[in-house]
DNA sequence: GTACTAATTGCAAATTCGTCGCAATTAAGC
DNA sequence: GCTTAATTGCGACGAATTTGCAATTAGTAC
């Protein structure tokens, strides 16, 4: 069991559910990998898991702040949050459908906080997605 | 007839697709609107219009660059693309879900170009999203 | 304006997506 | 191990989206 899985079994556990096969396999499907759409996910967890079980994990992931979803071109992915590993800002390349994942930028994050800040808005999380023509397609 | 639903026709018309009410509804529906659902879009055509029509619609509509989808909280969500005039920033309320359009902001988008830049990829459009509490809820 | 052709639309049927209730199974705590 | 409550699989359901095809409409040339 690695580093983030530990997390998982703590951040279930605070929180008063159960440690799972389920949890666990739909967590590994997500680990260190590109977004994916639900479909894409079940498909993952394939044999193992029934399609409701992995849409009830993605919903309690959610509450429990462990899954988000993001835009990717058409479709919303679901991928790990910051706290387990991973970031939300991608460029969609709209001739190839590649995706580019982004680094965060402390200029773009603060910008952002001063915005919200202007709003009364108290930020959690944020999305960004940049659409156009990746190197190769331009 | 006025100066975006001149844009439209031509936009139509250089690329070679038919004038057609139907267009012209979808369109209006979508203009100087806050975002809306596919559902909310079809309802608001209503009578004069079948949902696959509707759905064909945006779907074209989306391959010429009028309208674009973001994602609000959990849904996409559908409106005009900058060209048309029109925003997608938003702070989603992830407590109550209100929906508060963000103003275009310059700092930002210089950042974000920047950033494209780095990647050698050609910006066409953005969208970003900053989920919190609104100043109602926090 | 009329006629012709190709594009567009409406309708109905078929998929696909996401949710729900309930019985069977599994994890947690003793 | 035993008990209890949470979790899962299964089947069924309603909503969302797509598709084929026949009827209608827009575009173009007379």
């Amino acid at each position: 069991m690695n580093v983030a899985e530990l997390q998982l079994k703590q951040h279930l556990k605070s929180h008063g559910y159960s440690i799972t096969d389920a949890r666990y396999t739909v967590f590994a499907a997500l680990e260190d990998k590109e977004a994916l759409t639900m479909t894409e996910l079940v498909e993952t967890c394939g044999f193992s898991l029934d399609r409701a079980t992995v849409y009830r994990t993605i919903t309690l992931f959610e509450q429990l702040g462990i899954v988000t979803r993001i835009q990717i071109g058409w479709k919303y992915k679901l991928e790990l949050t910051d706290a387990f590993n991973n970031h939300h800002h991608h460029l969609t390349c709209t001739k190839c459908g590649s995706v580019t994942p982004l680094s965060e930028d402390t200029d773009l994050e603060e910008r952002l906080n001063e915005l919200a800040a202007l709003y009364q808005f108290k930020p959690q999380d944020h999305q960004i997605e940049i659409r156009g023509l990746c190197s190769d397609c331009r």
